[in-house]
DNA sequence: AGCCTATTTTAATGGCTATTAAAATACGCT
DNA sequence: AGCGTATTTTAATAGCCATTAAAATAGGCT
C-alpha cells in the first residue's frame, strides 16, 4: 500500500520511545541484567512486541551506543569549528556535549557494554570512540601550542575528563535544574586545571 | 579437625584470586553478562568450584564492592588526617585513591552494578559510597572556608571528580607504566581547576 | 459494513546459567 | 600404606529469557 508518510512516522517516534526506554533501562541494570520486557513494560507493552521495531536485543543496545556517539560527535565538531585558542574550543565542545547529554534529546545509554556488541558493531562502535578521544586529545594539543593549556599528559587529561562524561549517565536521571548545574560546573572543574599559569 | 593456619591461609588466599577474577570479569562483561564459569575459567577451575568458597554469584560481586569501598576508605581516612589546607587534604586523599585503585592490590571493580545487589548488600553499599561522597564534599568545603579552592558547586563538583575515578576501572588493565601516569595526571587536571586565582 | 494493513499479543521453543548434591580426587599426616 | 579432610568435578534441576510463528486486535479508507 501507499505506507503515507503518517504511518511511518508514527513507527519512527515510537522506535526513539524504544531507544529512550533502552537507555533508561541499560543505565539502570546494565544490558543482560536488562529482560526485553523491562524495556517493554516502559511503553505499556509486550517484550515479543519489540521484534516489530528491532531485530534482537543486541541491535538496541547498538542503536543507544549509534546515538550516543553521535551527540559525541555533534559536539566535537562544533568545538573544533570554533574560532579560538584550543581551550576555548574544547571547553565549546565539552559544554555542548553536556549539554546533550542533559537535555531533552536524553537519555542516553552509557557506553560500558560495548563487548555484548557483535563484531561488526563493535568494531564500528570502538572505532568512533577512539575517533572522539583522538579528536579530543588533538584540541588539547593545540591547547598546549598555542600557550592556552598547559604542557601536560595530553592522554591521560584526556582520560581524566572523557571519564566523568562517560560516569554521568549512571547518575544523572533527566532532573533539569541538575542538568544546568552539570552544564555550569562541569567544564569549569575539568578544563580548569589545564590553564596556563 | 586442627586446621591448622597453613590451610585457611590457603582458602584466604584463593578466595582474594576468585574476588580479583570476578572483579576483571565484571568490569569487562558485566555482572549479569558474566557467567560463573567466565569466573573460574580465570582460575582454571569449574563454575561450581565456586561455591566452595563463596555462597552464590551476588555474594561475589558484594565482596568485590566492599574491597572497593574499603580503598576508597582508606585514602579518604589519610586526606583527613593529613593536616594542610582542604585543597592539599583532597589531592592526598584523591592521589591515595588512585594509587590504590591502580595499584598492586587490585583490580577493583567499577561500581555500575548495584541494583543487582539485594536489599541489604545494596543499603550497605549505597551507604558507604554515599558517606564516601560527603566526605569528599566535606574536604572541599573546607577548602572553600580556608581559601584555597575557589567558591564552586560542591556538590557537582565532587561529582565531576568522582566520576573520573569511577570509570577508570572501564579502562585501566593493569599496565604498571599506565598507572604512574594516571597518580601523576589526574590529581592535577581534577583538582587544578579547584584552586584559588 | 468490510477490507487491508499496522500493531500487538499469545503460545511455543531452546539455550544458557545459577545452584545443589553426590561422587571423585588430592593431599597432609601418622 | 592408609585415614581423614580439603578441594574439585560430574551430573541433574529448575528458572529465566531471547526469539519466532501464528493468531488476534485496531484503525483508516472505500
Amino acid at each position: 500500500m501507499n505506507r503515507p508518510a503518517s504511518a511511518t512516522q508514527a513507527y519512527d517516534k515510537k522506535r526513539e520511545q524504544l531507544l529512550r526506554a533502552a537507555a533508561t533501562c541499560f543505565n539502570e541494570k546494565g544490558y543482560s541484567g536488562t529482560s526485553l520486557k523491562d524495556v517493554a513494560r516502559h511503553l505499556g507493552l509486550t517484550d515479543a512486541a519489540i521484534y516489530y521495531y528491532m531485530n534482537n536485543k543486541r541491535q538496541l543496545l547498538f542503536e543507544c551506543y549509534l546515538r550516543a556517539v553521535q551527540a559525541g560527535e555533534e559536539a566535537m565538531t562544533l568545538g573544533e569549528d570554533h574560532s579560538g585558542v584550543g581551550l576555548e574550543r574544547a571547553r565549546v565542545y565539552l559544554t555542548r556535549h553536556l549539554e546533550l547529554l542533559c537535555g531533552e534529546s536524553g537519555p542516553f545509554a552509557i557506553m560500558s557494554e560495548i563487548p555484548a556488541l557483535d563484531q561488526e558493531q563493535r568494531a564500528l562502535i570502538l572505532n568512533h570512540s577512539r575517533q572522539h578521544s583522538r579528536r579530543f586529545e588533538a584540541l588539547l594539543l593545540q591547547g598546549v601550542k598555542d600557550g592556552s593549556i598547559k604542557d601536560c599528559d595530553i592522554r591521560m587529561t584526556g582520560n581524566a575528563i572523557m571519564g566523568s562524561i562517560n560516569w554521568i549517565p549512571k547518575w544523572f536521571r533527566g532532573d533539569a535544574q541538575q542538568a544546568r548545574q552539570i552544564v555550569a560546573t562541569f567544564p569549569a572543574v575539568l578544563l580548569g586545571g589545564l590553564q596556563c599559569a
